[in-house]
DNA sequence: TTGTAGGCGTTATCAA
DNA sequence: TTGATAACGCCTACAA
């Protein structure tokens, strides 16, 4: 037998670290590789008797089944992918504890992979190696930026395994899952009004986002169904960053001096616009209130705390995983399509200090 | 042949996503599958037509190697496991990055795999799965606490893949990349003494976490080579968060009311500690001088300004991936052991308005 | 320069 | 209940 003893494998060197094969168990066992299999696999009648003897020959050798190879002949390797960017940021984090956590609860293994920037151009090289290494399925979670889903050609997703895009413009024949942003900043523009105040500017992320362009959708025509004004002098847009937030908050209470409160597309644009207002001498929220977006938990100790609006992102990961197990087990049951769906997930508005 | 052509792969069902092979690509290109597989590798010499009629066929048909197969027969996966707790927070999603990226540049995959507690009893099933799935080595990335390193049984490392810690106690035998905390505490403690503060009080990370058993060491030893007195009036000890850090500092003022500086051990210790401090009416750094540990980005925006001690993790993650990748390939070529090596990187003091 | 045979470690089929 | 044998898709060694 050109097989594959636990001498042999021993004799490769002792640097060499061999893993132990069912040959090398059915070898000590007396039995043959598929009846170890079928041990390992618990499939199919066993007489109690052998099937002790070859569960003592694996605990003895340390045998571990080879996932690659039973991926080769199963074609499935029940591991998923997750192409995301900005994990250093507090929101997309959150995303991915979500996706990995449901992973490993279905019992799926998760590859990553970064991108610098939303608009990489590295996008299509990482697909590539995924469908390299023949994963499931892919959550995409980089946010639609731009001209970024540009790859994203007709009839190319047939062609590839299932995938569950987050944080973008619905679209047909897509599967995605996200924050209901748009509500998210409906509910904080409502909010505000309920306040009493009436001269409310936003500070928007960059319009370039889709998740920007939605908060902003929503704080306008909150706006609007009030029968508030929307003038330009009420709106900047910004970098996601507190120093984005620092300076168009500079710049909304150059143009408005009189506005009453601001909506900050994000907590740490609110961060920022926060240190803006106190450099001016004015009061937080007597003279002018804000909402932040995001629930970041540094959020509730700002000066003061901030009313924000609480994204569930770790439940946007879940479901995203969720989603793509569903299709990936109904493409294999050769089943008709899982409509694709749009899961929006309401997210919810956290009243502190700072707008009361 | 009982191959696998086009035709057969597309009656699998249309919605089954097939993947080609070299025997489809070499039928249709008139070779054999190893001068197929010969142009992919571009190994051996190869005349410019075939390999410009191989190459036409692989473009035609979409070809991807099938890097499960090949990882079977090379006895490597290219791929490395990242084992990871709280890539939530700003730190170990920082470190996650730069682990992700040096993967990125020299040709590795990267799974993923999150623990919810450091001390979380998963670790060992988690090892487990990476070696059903043969990966090539593996990085550490949870922070050592209490016992949490006890699944590490002496002779257990021979028998796996090389694996690099982080942030842990220097052990013999053991290959770790960290930040140099004891030094970063000892600089934000110098730095206090030499801005002329006395009363210097510390806020520590939760005593179980090697990493603030560090800085506390840190603080410690500036404060008494300076001569100045190290009482327990003057350490409070809290969780990481801003939570924790306002309680100790409350905790701190009442026990002590006249210090004149704190060395916070996170920024986030650090931002729950200034409300604190405002509460009682004092001012940062007139009455009362602060510094940070993390150089969270928003702590450029805290009121005021936070002085802190700059982490340089995505450098960590970088050298933790080259150092496991000299382990990989000296394993490899059955050279010698690499010497298990400590790697301590530097942080640096930034200097901001709460302490000066 | 190209092709054939055999094996990587596993599972499925079909006999025994 | 068990065991040969043939895949899975690729690569190495050796021939042609």
């Amino acid at each position: 037998m050109s097989g594959n003893s636990s001498v042999e494998q021993l004799s490769r060197g002792s640097n060499e670290h061999a893993y132990v094969t069912l040959q090398d168990v059915a070898a000590l066992a007396g039995v043959s590789i598929k009846t170890v299999s079928r041990v390992v696999n618990n499939q199919g009648e066993i007489t109690e008797a052998t099937r002790q003897r070859v569960q003592a020959a694996i605990d003895e050798l340390g045998y571990r089944p080879n996932v690659l190879a039973r991926s080769l002949v199963n074609r499935r390797t029940d591991t998923l992918a997750v192409v995301a960017w900005g994990i250093e940021y507090f929101g997309p984090s959150r995303t991915m504890v979500g996706i990995e956590q449901q992973c490993d609860e279905l019992g799926y293994s998760l590859f990553l992979d970064l991108v610098s920037q939303p608009d990489d151009p590295n996008q299509e090289r990482i697909l590539d190696t995924l469908l390299a290494r023949r994963v499931d399925g892919i959550i995409w979670s980089v946010p639609e930026v731009g001209e970024n889903r540009k790859w994203l050609k007709p009839g190319l997703l047939e062609r590839l395994p299932p995938i569950v895009f987050l944080s973008m413009q619905s679209q047909p024949g897509l599967t995605i899952a996200a924050v209901n942003n748009l509500s998210g900043a409906r509910q904080a523009a409502q909010h505000l009004i309920d306040q009493g105040r009436r001269k409310i500017a936003i500070i928007t992320g960059p319009k370039a986002w889709w998740e920007a362009r939605e908060r902003f959708a929503g704080w306008k025509s909150t706006m609007e169904e009030a029968g508030l004004t929307v003038s330009p002098s009420l709106i900047a847009e910004s970098y996601w960053s507190a120093a984005g937030g620092e300076r168009a908050m500079q710049q909304l209470l150059k143009q408005t001096p009189d506005i009453d409160a601001v909506f900050a597309s994000s907590d740490q644009i609110a961060l920022g616009a926060l240190g803006a207002i106190h450099q001016t001498g004015r009061r937080v929220p007597q003279d002018l209130a804000i909402v932040g977006f995001d629930n970041a938990p540094e959020s509730a100790f700002y000066w003061p705390p901030l009313t924000t609006v609480y994204q569930k992102l770790v439940k946007v990961g879940h479901i995203a995983v969720r989603n793509l197990h569903q299709m990936i087990e109904s493409r294999r049951q050769q089943r008709a399509y899982v409509e694709a769906a749009l899961t929006l997930i309401e997210p919810e508005l956290i009243v502190r200090a700072s707008s009361k």
